[in-house]
DNA sequence: CAATAAATATGAGATAAATCAATATTTTTT
DNA sequence: AAAAAATATTGATTTATCTCATATTTATTG
């Protein structure tokens, strides 16, 4: 057998933890970002970021989950999912190019931070512990995305539905058993796959024992199987 | 018709000038990346870094032509293609991460220089100008790939050639008519396309009068049409 | 310059996944 | 609780693109 995956980026949506940027910053630099800061609610669903406006803060989700995607017509392309605890337009805030370069929407619940782009900039100027961190949040989110990117274009079906089931299970829910906030068409947006075929693919994994699925709840069943199957193809 | 392609960041596998990250440092400093900067000649083809091998040095681009790729089994995966004056390997050094993300060859005879990336790491730490430059030139290569990630994702084969081709021209050579240098197994690459597929699409852009094609020779004749191939699919 | 290798081109058939259409199920509204 | 709407499922068909086989051209080498 042939080693397809050579890819060691992971091809998951989610990243590591952001909060940790913040504790770099002097207790003054702390107080500046606190006040210039706005909390928001969101319901399910809504629109956080609306790609092509004006990127006027720095978006962080204190609690929800997100996703982050191109807007194109008929479909969307998702870059990626955002948990709790983390930073979700950042990349939007460099110099030259003021607006959004993707939009964000809630999946569930959620409650961000805004942060003015202003505020955010100046720290980055004035304090350079800041900034290494900032660039290293910015880095693995491009390796993520590579790793996205990778499985979006070079596996199959069956691969990129095994490696979302993965994901899910692993890095969202935490557990092998779940009840899953997306629906069908939130899972062929992410895997870029119609929702019919993505429907065929978890029936298929059913009847070959792999996962157990009824309507929302999910439950990983044969781990290996999948991993073979996310990383071969 | 519909307005098929939202996507506003550049689909094109090039990006802006890097140089000038370079005028933000103090002469002292300067000194130090002159002092620990090593210039390596490359002939065509030749590999410049290889992915998950050690990252010790950033490499900048100062001559030639080099495409940055995922390698995958059967078929590699061009992020980006990095003309002259250009870093190529940036977000490889982020903590915790020391090795490359992706591998880097030649089109053709390149020079390029090595600088640590320890200096490198350093200069971000001390210079917070330096460190604003290099997350401008972060987002940059991320809003690029972004765009290259849809346009392989959701645009169809004629959109993907018809999008490498304006990238080539317009971004690359730089003139309506040029000799490229590139194999058509690497347009294949590029566009995420089977050889067969890249040379039958060329076939039918030649016949439409979009394009002229003789060997390695090719000509832009009506930008305009092949625009709207790009942008709607 | 012939001989060989490599790259490019072309056609026929195979295939993965999309689309379309119909039905079933779940969720929301009234 | 019933009706409406949204979401999910299934099957049949179509289609874009790949694969494989085979020419042809171009480049390389003795």
């Amino acid at each position: 057998m042939i080693e397809r995956n050579i890819v060691k980026a992971p091809s998951c949506v989610v990243e590591n933890h952001h909060l940790d940027c913040f504790e770099v910053l002097t207790d003054d630099e702390k107080q500046i970002v606190e006040n210039h800061t706005l909390e928001i609610k969101y319901k399910k669903g809504e629109i956080i970021a609306k790609q092509g406006s004006f990127a006027s803060h720095v978006i962080f989700l204190k609690e929800g989950l997100v996703k982050v995607f191109l807007e194109g017509n008929p479909k969307d392309l998702i870059l990626k999912i955002i948990p709790s605890n983390h930073l979700i337009t950042l990349s939007s805030i460099y110099e030259g190019n003021t607006t959004f370069l993707y939009s964000a929407a809630t999946y569930v619940e959620s409650t961000a931070s805004l942060i003015e782009a202003d505020i955010f900039k100046q720290l980055i100027r004035k304090n350079s512990n800041f900034a290494s961190k900032i660039i290293n949040i910015l880095n693995e989110n491009t390796a993520q995305v590579y790793g996205r990117f990778y499985a979006l274009t070079r596996k199959q079906a069956h691969g990129r539905v095994a490696d979302i089931l993965l994901c899910l299970s692993q890095r969202i829910y935490k557990t092998k058993q779940f009840s899953l906030s997306l629906s069908r068409n939130d899972l062929a947006d992410l895997t870029g796959l119609s929702p019919e075929s993505v429907i065929r693919i978890l029936k298929e994994f059913k009847e070959e024992k792999l996962i157990e699925v009824k309507g929302k709840s999910i439950e990983i069943l044969n781990n290996k199987s999948l991993e073979k199957i996310s990383s071969f193809g």
